[in-house]
DNA sequence: CTCAGCGCTTCGATTTCCGAAGCACTTGGA
DNA sequence: TCCAAGTGCTTCGGAAATCGAAGCGCTGAG
């Protein structure tokens, strides 16, 4: 399948409004976590794979190519990966997720003694 | 598998932390739209379906058991299913990436003739 | 007593994901 | 110069997630 794109259609909406687009693109497996672990700058690729707990390799690869389809990624003319000025856009907006998925954890600790591990 | 939540072991990590399991919870396909579509209020299993481009119904009946076991939704007595303040703290979370989407649809239409549409 | 709509389940087909293996290439010593 | 180690990336068979059509049991309206 192509890479999500707003003006495409994608998986679950024909209409290629951006949100949907968006919502293809961020429902895929790997693809935040991805973005994630590019905050900090450039990553190698096999660096980028262990930092995503060793997922697998061919998936890597077609999520990258993905998002640098979708220009959230660009390659390095030394082939690492980094975030383009839309890719940290798309970052910064998942800033006020991290910070829900703290509470998220805050509350559900509260209400039922799992053990929640500190940190994000 | 079981639904990600903080505390507890999820696909592609195993620490637990909360930002993790959100990165999965949101990762799986559909979960993402569910909670937008979600958003002003109760909708029935069938209207959700709908919503959601008519999604596969047995998905989103495990999906729905994951958001409910991981307290973002909760279902009415007349089995309507709803946001919880979590849920809708998650929501007011994706406002961003809303806005986002929106910038990344013009920065692409201004870089590619590709014909993209309005709204979200 | 229909009948339509509802929430939800089942199940076979399709798509996606996984993961181990390995190829081509570069770098750094010996 | 040769070799070992590391890199980016591909291939491919098996496992898992997703799809989608069908239908079951229930409820309220007519």
């Amino acid at each position: 399948m192509a890479a999500p794109r707003p003006g495409r259609a994608v998986r679950g909406s024909s209409t290629g409004r951006p949100l949907m687009a968006a919502l293809d693109l961020f429902g895929r497996r790997w693809n935040l976590r991805i973005i994630w672990e590019l905050r900090h700058g450039p990553v190698g690729f096999r660096a980028l794979q262990e930092r995503c707990d060793n997922m697998s390799s061919s998936v890597l690869r077609q999520r990258l190519t993905e998002l640098l389809d979708a220009t959230l990624v660009e390659q390095q003319p030394d082939t690492t990966y980094a975030l383009t000025e839309l890719g940290h856009g798309a970052r910064r907006a998942l800033g006020p997720l991290v910070r829900w998925s703290a509470e998220w954890a805050a509350t559900l600790s509260a209400a039922d003694p799992e053990d929640v591990p500190q940190g994000f």
